[in-house]
RNA sequence: GACCCUAUCGUCUAGAGGCCUAGGACAACACCCUUUCACGGUGUGAACCGGGGUUCGAAUCCCCGUGGGGUCGCCA
């Protein structure tokens, strides 16, 4: 493994590169607004032709965990946002890091600080006492005049950087608008721990620099860190990206997600029977628009996506239209897909039979009447596995009349051929034969072959069941 | 507490000073279609946080409130 990875910047004479990241830290899966901050960063990359890179912020090594790693890793893949560069692993830039941290306390825009933890943390007590603002007071700040304390024994410094006291950082937000932060309101803040390993918002800095990163697209509660960022690439000499601060994501009931509530994995909307196009769809417009545009695929979306149009507040997210949306992709899915998904969850129910039905055929059936996969596999089931009626339904629709008719209807389709267009021709000869109306007979039979009295069209139905297993369930009648 | 961000139907949003009698979508409700349940179709109700300005004219610009959120770590 390369102990030093250097990306050197694209430098591109005369068309612009647009050159995107996702960071996110590996400390938990990746969950949906993580997901949508990967979205607009890829989208970004992709419409101007430039380059996305993922980087997997792993210098917290006590939270990072390797499984982390790979469900960001899932996540992105399901959804389909593929990287140009990387994955690229901090942990392994280490040596980068630290030949920078020199350069800058030779450079003098860091310097050491010997303050143990505990002065440190009784400085923020007592200034929080005063109702000021907790910073740390440049008593190791080296200045014209200035003695330093006495260096201690036996413990390490950090390195600080050393941030200017007057003026103002501003940007221009993409999304927000232009944001000034006045210095006096930033601190000197640690670069590198005592331990010698560096802090997240150099790394970022020397990441987003050694990458060649123009469009920095990321969270809102990174707003705070970006005049830090800027004034640290300022003392790099670095260029400085253009930021794009997008807001959170509510929960469906408005308020913050967290682990602890409603922040799901996105695998887990895998599990629950989502359509990746329809998260992605449904993510696109969370917080984005085009026009009245609510449906579109991600050729579309990258088509149109752009910065201007992305809303600068809080969006609360919306199950129901999700749902809405993942309903219209299942319209739209290839059966065979649907088929192959259809039996991938009844496998984990245990149900693994091969044989006929065939699952694409229940696809077609039922796939513009569910919402996900997982009520698409649930209606599939009674296909493979007959089902047991309830008493209730069976006391309610297998009358003595109805359980003739089906008694007629069963000799009729013992010599039918199991096409739609011959089996609604034999239900119709068992109408007149018994004088009953379509529903009289038409729910009976849903109940004695799905142990449900709902089902799409009966004839179409029969056919994709079979011959065998409609005969079958038919003779069991109790 | 300090700093920063933010505010249009229940929700996502359109809206760049007159095109706004504020549009679309989800959800809700009604009706239609129907072989049941869905799907689908048609329609209805539903919003510019409050107060001051600026302007001939403000949802749109400015200020002040108020509500919501973020950040103040040797976490990222």
């Amino acid at each position: 493994m390369l102990a030093l990875l250097i990306i050197e910047p694209v430098m591109s004479s005369s068309l612009p590169v647009v050159r995107t990241r996702f960071a996110p830290s590996p400390t938990g899966y990746l969950h949906i607004g993580g997901a949508r901050t990967a979205l607009f960063a890829w989208a970004y990359a992709r419409r101007h032709g430039g380059q996305f890179i993922l980087r997997i912020e792993d210098t917290d090594v006590a939270r990072s965990t390797p499984e982390a790693v790979q469900g960001i890793l899932d996540g992105m893949q399901w959804l389909g946002l593929a990287h140009d560069e990387g994955p690229f692993y901090q942990m392994q830039r280490m040596e980068r890091y630290k030949e920078v941290i020199q350069q800058m306390l030779a450079a003098g825009t860091a310097y050491q600080c010997y303050m143990a933890k505990e002065e440190l943390d009784d400085l923020r007590a007592a200034q929080e006492a005063r109702k000021e603002k907790p910073r740390y007071d440049g008593r190791w700040r080296p200045e014209p005049g200035k003695t330093l304390p006495p260096i201690p024994p036996g413990h390490n410094p950090v390195v600080r950087f050393r941030n200017p006291t007057t003026g103002v950082v501003a940007w221009d937000d993409q999304v927000k608008g232009r944001i000034e932060i006045a210095n006096a309101e930033l601190d000197d803040f640690i670069i590198a721990r005592a331990d010698g390993t560096p802090t997240y918002n150099f790394c970022v800095v020397v990441d987003d620099r050694d990458m060649g990163i123009t469009h920095v697209i990321r969270g809102d509660d990174h707003v705070n860190n970006t005049p830090r960022q800027i004034n640290l690439l300022q003392a790099l000499g670095a260029p400085v990206p253009r930021y794009g601060h997008l807001s959170m994501i509510l929960g469906d009931d408005g308020t913050k997600l967290s682990k602890r509530h409603g922040a799901v994995s996105v695998m887990q909307y895998d599990e629950n029977g989502y359509l990746p196009e329809a998260v992605l769809n449904y993510l696109g417009r969370l917080g984005w628009s085009h026009g009245n545009e609510e449906v579109f695929l991600m050729a579309q979306f990258v088509e149109w996506f752009d910065l201007d149009h992305i809303t600068s507040s809080a969006a609360q997210f919306n199950t129901e239209k999700l749902n809405w949306l993942n309903a219209h992709y299942l319209k739209l899915a290839d059966d065979a897909r649907l088929g192959a998904e259809i039996r991938r969850r009844l496998s984990r129910e245990g149900v693994t039979a091969t044989d006929c039905p065939d699952a694409a055929a229940i696809a077609a059936l039922y796939k513009d009447r569910v919402q996900n996969l997982n009520e698409l596999a649930d209606c599939a089931h009674p296909f493979y596995i007959a089902p047991h009626a309830s008493a209730e339904l069976v006391a309610q629709h297998l009358t003595d009349a109805a359980q003739a008719a089906l008694a007629d209807l069963r000799s009729r389709l013992a010599r039918a051929d199991f096409l739609p267009e011959v089996l609604g021709k034999a239900l119709k000869e068992t109408l007149v034969a018994t004088g009953l109306k379509m529903p009289q007979v038409a729910i009976p039979l849903r109940v004695a072959l799905l142990g449900q009295p709902q089902s799409p069209a009966i004839d179409r139905v029969l056919a994709v069941l079979g011959r065998d297993r409609t005969l079958e369930r038919l003779d069991r009648l109790p």
